[in-house]
DNA sequence: TATAATAATGATAACGATTATCGTTATTAA
DNA sequence: TTAATAACGATAATCGTTATCATTATTATA
């Protein structure tokens, strides 16, 4: 088996963002991390978000300002409250209408959907 | 009539913005106009497309890299061809399945939405 | 039409987020 | 245990974007 080794940090980044739900950047993760491991680098974890990208393990949004990381791979939607700037998951729903999926000339492979509004809890 | 004067390259960002649809980034942007703007800034053109997307004439939209920015500030959906790497419009499309709208809890007050595939060209 | 006020410009420095480099350390296979 | 090398931490470099500031262009008014 080549090319792959394990690290402890790298297990901790996974399981960090896995047990999450605020699709936290980059730097909160990091600063979330140096507890445990004071000697963390932010190269470190920035480098092994971008390996569990590739490998599809994990997604990046890119938003306004830093982008922002989910430990579920699952195609899903997220809602992000211009009041309290949380960012929840909309799980569990086909998310297009029939309308939209017809109206579009290519196959879709994925997608990226936030909505942006005030939440429940803030209105 | 206080607060905002005209300019000439104000004007000519908004028109080249408008005038094509491929959502250029403020680089593209940029060097499109060099040629009627010889000594024209990058920084003015930030500035410009800040204050218009401000103003809720124009769009940002982020992605993975450079924003790109969008003269059509209608509501619509946008599909980027991993292939050839053009970004179109999905125009005059109710985008959202009543599943998805049934299971927010909040208000949706608008939305990005990009859509990842192979377009009817590439494929 | 000339003048005064000031918004917008161009040049460039500064900034924040991210990526690359590189010598050292930890993991893995033999 | 050792050798090979992937991953690390520290930090420099890069990229996209924003801020600064002296100069220029636009606008309202005299």
């Amino acid at each position: 088996m080549a090319g792959i080794k394990h690290s402890r940090q790298r297990d901790a980044i996974i399981q960090e963002l896995c047990s999450r739900t605020d699709h936290p950047t980059a730097e909160t993760l990091y600063w979330s991390l140096k507890e445990d491991f004071p000697n963390l680098s932010l190269g470190t974890v920035y480098r092994n978000l971008g390996l569990l990208c590739d490998d599809g393990s994990i997604i990046k949004i890119s938003v306004d300002g830093a982008d922002r990381y989910d430990g579920n791979a699952n195609p899903h939607c997220h809602f992000l409250c211009r009041s309290c700037k949380e960012m929840s998951d909309v799980h569990n729903v086909s998310p297009f209408s029939d309308m939209l999926l017809a109206s579009v000339d290519g196959e879709i492979e994925n997608y990226s959907l936030t909505l942006f509004g005030v939440c429940g809890n803030c209105k």
